[in-house]
DNA sequence: TACTATGCATAGCACTTCTATGTATGTCAA
DNA sequence: TTGACATACATAGAAGTGCTATGCATAGTA
């Protein structure tokens, strides 16, 4: 899962489902609010493109992760809002304990001698 | 680059890198040793396999970020070490940045309910 | 003598990823 | 009124990658 340069790819594909799952984990949400709360949250870092998380969006849906439904908005556009299942929370706990077992070992390795 | 489950393989891909230029940065080692140094800095998490390992850090001395040299052991076995070049600690310190931003939008999340 | 640990290496199949492209509508400015 | 841009979702398939399986070699030990 990608994005337009800055991040390298493969901790933009790491960091993609635990974005995701935190995010809805705080209310449902869409496809294109994603990216732009992505892209706000980073500071510009992290510019997912839409061809790219619907993918994912979709994945997840079918691994049983999170839920969809079809709602109108304002301006009369269809959106596709997706919110976190039980199977997504526990998902985002595994992967989160995951990340900060990494991070500890990382955060460690720096810690010991500035590199 | 991957590893024999545990952790998510996206997440040990994008964990690689970081983790060998930051291993090494504290000073030279060689393929083997290094799975092992991970292995246990990781309490088991990350088990590295050797055939994931060496192309890996093939590539990255084509980079130029680090450079190998032959070096016979007291068991008489050879063995290739590698040390950081002054790309590596470029390209190490760019990583860490990058990982920390991203560490960074997590932990916030993360932190602004619990999930 | 056979197995485990040490130690490095790579071909190529299998899988994934993302680019490019498609659809559609609303708004705003020229 | 037309063109540009933002909003909004979707996917085929080329392009690229990763990792499994396999190979080589030696030392120690049961």
């Amino acid at each position: 899962m990608h994005s337009i340069s800055m991040i390298d790819k493969e901790l933009v594909a790491a960091s993609a489902e635990p974005l995701i799952l935190s995010l809805l984990s705080k209310g449902e949400s869409y496809g294109y609010a994603i990216i732009q709360e992505i892209k706000t949250r980073s500071q510009d870092q992290l510019q997912w493109t839409d061809g790219m998380l619907y993918p994912v969006l979709h994945r997840m849906e079918r691994e049983g992760w999170i839920e969809s439904r079809w709602v109108e908005s304002e301006t009369g556009r269809k959106r596709k809002y997706y919110s976190i299942k039980k199977d997504g929370k526990k998902a985002l706990n595994e992967q989160r304990e995951q990340w900060l077992k990494v991070h500890g070992v990382l955060a460690q390795l720096w810690k010991e001698k500035y590199v």
